[in-house]
DNA sequence: CGCGCCTTTGAAGGAGCTCAATTTAGGTGG
DNA sequence: CCACCTAAATTGAGCTCCTTCAAAGGCGCG
């Protein structure tokens, strides 16, 4: 296990900073965006976010890939991009050139109707994979917001595509981010179809647990970054049913709920929501 | 209306026989178990299975290849397979090995919940590519099944992503599949998430009648190969509703329905249902 | 031609939505 | 450092859309 269990310490800044330490990049938020690239491989800090260094790679594409492989993906992946809070990163329609990894942040993707709804699809952590939605066409087809201010890696998408012609591992690895993009929404329509408020809510709770659990954090106790309105977007919910559920679950003693602060107090408790239910 | 393009997947009846009349196959559905692969290469028929000679090359794997990159792809597709009206291509947990495009027929494919909730996550037509889901693991993580007499063409995936490494058109759309999937799974999380029951089943016909006419048939009059339950599992309703919002159509001059017969009198009333709509 | 499955339709109930008011948190400027 | 301000969250009450339960009708297949 790359990753040693450890407990994150939430303040209101919570993930984001402790994740900057991890990195060994400056956590003074004063100084964040001075231009990074300018001492690119000068300082021990900026060779820390080649793959090979960066740790995140055992989530992200580099994952199973031998260490000359990696050495040959951190050639691709040269630039990186801040995107401050509320920022997008690509909207709907930008032409599409490159995917994304994220390292730091976190984002929501969502889609557009014409008369004014917004249909969250995902929320993305570190390591994850933005973009693939654009492969398709010449164009992207959703918008990516970050929810706090956040770091990418541009992974251009034609080299990707001559690479992972020449490395098979990165060409497996890669289709299997893609193809585990196809079993995620498959995971969402499922619970945007077939269950109910409660159980979607204890459903996300526990998506996000565990993801946080990979990435080191603890499983019971997070941040959401983002709002009610947005969690009830992706679930099919409005708002004020969100914050019902989630007063419901801290009335029944599963979580304890301080506004965006999530504590989990019973799992098993959550994961039985799932179970009993009678609908359908 | 661009979103409806991406939402759903179906299917019809006379549309079997239309398409099988189109490849040049037998229509004679007596005849239709009798081993096609013990003749091939002999009759004229037979030849037009391979890709180069298929049909549905423009709507499948081989869209935009050169034909002597087709001819290669032909050596890849070599077994094809029946599958029986609720017949089951694959099921969750059975091994991954191959994907497979529909030469005939049409599927659905579903999730279930360990409480025995089923949620259809897509229904499938001529042309279109199965088996995505299972690349991420070792196994397939949702079920496909035939909603009529069916074939489809198998692509082993080792040796798909051994060509696509040499053949970079076919890596090319290969890739646009997969992210066509991912397109069209947030089409259909933003149908359940953000519709009311009359907007989504509208969205479903404009869908199916845009691939429908895709296919060179009718847009305005097909047959719907699944039953009112899949329907509604699919779009995340009861069956009574779907029945309820079809009579309603009926009612309003829309449509005219007739069990699964459908015939679309108003397109553009039916388009503006999706546009004109309050919630959310 | 009869049986089973699918579909339609009705009536009643409920889960989640709408509208509205209040509380809380976080950011800003004096 | 505090008061103010705005955005987010909570909570209540009434209503709506969809579900549930029930029964009848229709189609297709053996």
């Amino acid at each position: 296990m790359e990753f040693v269990a450890k407990i994150a310490k939430f303040d209101a800044k919570g993930v984001d900073v402790d994740q900057r330490a991890e990195y060994g990049i400056d956590t003074d938020r004063g100084t964040e965006n001075l231009d990074m690239k300018a001492s690119f491989a000068i300082t021990p800090q900026n060779l820390k976010v080649a793959c090979s260094q960066c740790n995140l790679r055992e989530l992200c594409l580099p994952f199973g890939l031998a260490a000359h492989e990696v050495d040959r993906l951190d050639e691709l992946v040269g630039a990186r991009r801040k995107v401050k809070r509320q920022g997008q990163l690509y909207r709907a329609g930008d032409s599409f050139e490159a995917i994304y990894a994220i390292r730091t942040g976190s984002f929501k993707t969502d889609v557009l109707l014409e008369d004014g709804r917004e249909q969250v699809t995902g929320f993305q952590m570190t390591g994850e994979i933005l973009g693939l939605d654009g492969i398709s066409g010449e164009n992207h087809s959703c918008n990516a917001t970050a929810l706090e201010d956040s770091e990418v890696c541009v992974i251009p998408f034609a080299r990707l595509e001559e690479l992972s012609r020449e490395v098979e591992s990165l060409q497996r690895q890669f289709h299997k981010v893609m193809s585990r993009e196809i079993v995620r929404d498959h995971g969402v329509m499922m619970l945007l179809g077939s269950m109910r408020a409660e159980e979607r809510l204890a459903a996300f709770l526990l998506n996000m647990s565990q993801r946080f659990m990979a990435r080191g954090f603890s499983a019971a106790e997070f941040h959401l970054r983002m709002t009610r309105d947005e969690i009830g977007s992706y679930l099919g919910l409005k708002l004020e049913t969100v914050s019902r559920a989630f007063s419901k679950f801290q009335d029944e003693g599963l979580v304890s709920v301080q506004q965006k602060h999530i504590r989990i107090l019973d799992i098993d408790g959550l994961k039985q929501l799932l179970v009993r239910c009678t609908r359908n």
